[in-house]
DNA sequence: ATTTACGTTTACGTAAACGTCAATTACTTT
DNA sequence: AAAGTAATTGACGTTTACGTAAACGTAAAT
């Protein structure tokens, strides 16, 4: 079973805009075994040079998306579904309809979330804005 | 173990402003489960008739603040520290300080989470333009 | 030559957030 | 009185998203 080990191939193909995962895992500040489980859901697919994993810059796009879909409260599976739209080269008409509706799903969620934002923000504003009130009090009364 | 049995005691003393925990599970879209997780987790303290449940106005509040921080992907621990900031009577200047730190950190969580929401819709919303021009094309094409 | 650093696979462990029974109680309706 | 409906308390199960440890490979540095 004859393995590529001669590393100039891969980084030549890619004019060394490759990362390893460690690369990756100190810029987003996430684990490796993190990067490896996205893969293993099928959101990452680095090159491979042997065993070690070699990430292309739209790999790292794709890491770039995935953290930020979390931090928006999706699941893996949710992430990987939007993926998956994004990828699909729509054939035929009723696909290209089905993933316009499947966009507007998402964008009723995201404008849900827009709200609640505000809203809790704006709460949180008006809660800061007694606290300051009551440390007035609280010096002046001294 | 004499229990209190007599329903009307409760809902006298709040004036029928009591729901049962399978009115809220219907008005929020919730299981009964989840609500009493809920309330494992310290987040609800429903009044008792005996052993059953019976939340006021201020349960019901916040249980909508709960599933709003739900879907900005808090944890439930997450929301349970908010919680403890609204609650705590601040005695010294020092705690509101704190208080005022923590609101600070949330609030700049939510600042991000702003800017993320906001990126993604606009990614969205560009894929979406795309997806309709190729549409018209397609149509055109026939 | 061996330590150090980085990477790999395999596999079991874990915390969070419930779901899903099962057995029991209590009230209402027939 | 019997049956149905809604609620309760365990207690175990499940899914997601990794953490953690073991055992090993490879390459550079000392």
């Amino acid at each position: 079973m004859p393995v590529n080990t001669d590393k100039t191939d891969i980084s030549n193909t890619y004019k060394r805009k490759l990362y390893s995962i460690s690369d990756l895992s100190k810029e987003f500040d996430v684990t490796t075994r993190a990067i490896r489980f996205y893969e293993d859901a099928d959101l990452l697919s680095p090159l491979r040079q042997g065993r070690n994993r070699y990430y292309t810059v739209r790999d790292r796009t794709r890491l770039k998306l995935i953290l930020r879909g979390k931090r928006l409260g999706f699941s893996l599976n949710e992430i990987g579904e939007m993926f998956r739209l994004y990828d699909a080269e729509p054939g035929e008409v009723a696909q290209l309809n089905h993933i316009l509706d499947k966009i507007n799903e998402k964008m009723q969620l995201l404008e849900r979330q827009l709200e609640d934002v505000q809203i809790v923000m704006q709460e949180l504003q008006e809660f800061r804005q007694q606290c300051r009130e009551r440390l007035e009090q609280m010096i002046t009364d001294t």
